[in-house]
DNA sequence: ATAATTTGTAAAGTTTGCTTGACAAATGGT
DNA sequence: ACCATTTGTCAAGCAAACTTTACAAATTAT
């Protein structure tokens, strides 16, 4: 699965740390759904799309492996 | 977390176990999502939208608890 | 240049998603 | 009434999400 939590990120100016904090997970947690190191449930996904005020389909794309 | 499965399955007429089949998981993985018994990962909640030909937040939606 | 913030990554532990197999209850069709 | 399909749930096991602690590398600000 692919992200772009670092584009919009950078768009509403916010670091991982921030954001981590606003959905309440650790700093980590972000970082390692940011690089794809691991899908996060749907209920952070959710959290992460009205962070950024977008569709989950705007932040989270399937690709062709999942 | 809330969601919006059964009632789209009903509109589109097709069973957990098809569902199931169209997403790649299990019959009981589709039963217990649906029954709100856990949280998908956001991997699976886009393939079930995509079912459902709609975004993620029309099937899935955060609660108070979240 | 140097100090402060941010980011990447690792290890170990707990919790939760997802699997298979199985069985009973419910629903639908004839 | 009977058979077929669907749904609900349980248990045991494996894989993956998420946590905390910790440290180094990279970026940004002064």
């Amino acid at each position: 699965m692919k992200n772009r939590i670092k584009v919009w990120r950078a768009e509403h100016n916010i670091s991982q740390g921030e954001l981590a904090e606003r959905i309440g997970v650790s700093r980590q947690t972000v970082n390692s759904i940011e690089t794809g190191r691991y899908v996060p449930s749907t209920i952070l996904a959710l959290k992460i799309a009205r962070v950024f005020e977008q569709p989950v389909e705007a932040v989270f794309q399937l690709d062709e492996t999942d």
